[in-house]
DNA sequence: GATTGATCATGC
DNA sequence: GCATGATCAATC
């Protein structure tokens, strides 16, 4: 499939008539060649799914299907089930964020409602030879919302009064701030401990590996 | 093994 | 630089 679907249940049939292949079969499939390594390719395996299911394609802040309501996130999986990495979700705002509230984050609309993608991505194997796992939706648990807001409502107040750098990757139970940029020198606008303008890394929220695990414990039953 | 700072490609 | 897609890799 190469054309958006039109509604969630295709999405989701064209996602799991994924289940299984290797990355090879769907780049093949879709004219794409198989890098070695994803050292210069970070995003490689995202942004060949996106292809696959007919995403949107390109750099807006919203979700791969916003006619669906839906973001699309693959997720790098050991041979257990357990997640090899934190899971980015976008970049953080640090300037006009007074009076910002969860519901109209970006975030909070990008985690509404995701189709996961578990990628059995362990290091042994060569790009191509990583395997699409079952994909499903997910909507976050009451209790789940209710974490992903407690800590965002922490991170950004520490933003706000100034104490980003007060902020580590061990604040938030479910969330974490970390840098998000080209390079260590990338520089963008933030608050000073006194309220004025500095200029510091820029950040990106993502989550934390329990959380993710916990969200396929919850869909393939292994507890 | 977990943590967390650093980095890569691409299109504005 | 920002936002998309993330993983790499040094250090704890």
């Amino acid at each position: 499939m190469s054309q958006p679907p039109l509604s969630q249940s295709e999405l989701l049939t064209a996602a799991q008539a994924l289940s299984g292949l290797t990355l090879t079969q769907v780049a093949h499939d879709n004219n794409i060649q198989v890098p070695e390594s994803l050292l210069r390719n970070k995003g490689w395996i995202g942004n060949l799914l996106e292809i696959a299911l007919g995403a949107h394609a390109g750099s807006k802040p919203t979700q791969d299907f916003p006619e669906l309501g839906i973001e699309l996130k693959t997720i790098p999986i050991d041979s257990a089930g357990k997640p090899l990495e934190t899971t980015f979700v976008c970049v953080t705002p640090l300037t006009s964020i007074t009076g910002l509230q969860w519901s109209q984050s970006n975030i909070a609309n990008k985690l509404s409602k995701v189709l996961w993608v578990p990628i059995l991505s362990e290091k042994r194997l060569a790009i191509g030879e990583r395997q699409i796992g079952t994909p499903f939706l997910w909507q976050p648990s009451p209790q789940q919302a209710y974490l992903l807001q407690q800590d965002w409502e922490e991170i950004m107040e520490l933003i706000s009064i100034g104490e980003i750098d007060a902020i580590t990757g061990k604040t938030g139970q479910v969330l974490q701030l970390r840098p998000k940029a080209a390079n260590s020198k990338a520089l963008t606008n933030a608050i000073g401990r006194d309220g004025q303008p500095i200029k510091t890394l820029p950040r990106g929220f993502y989550l934390k590996i329990p959380f993710t695990h916990d969200i396929l414990k919850q869909q393939f039953g292994y507890n």
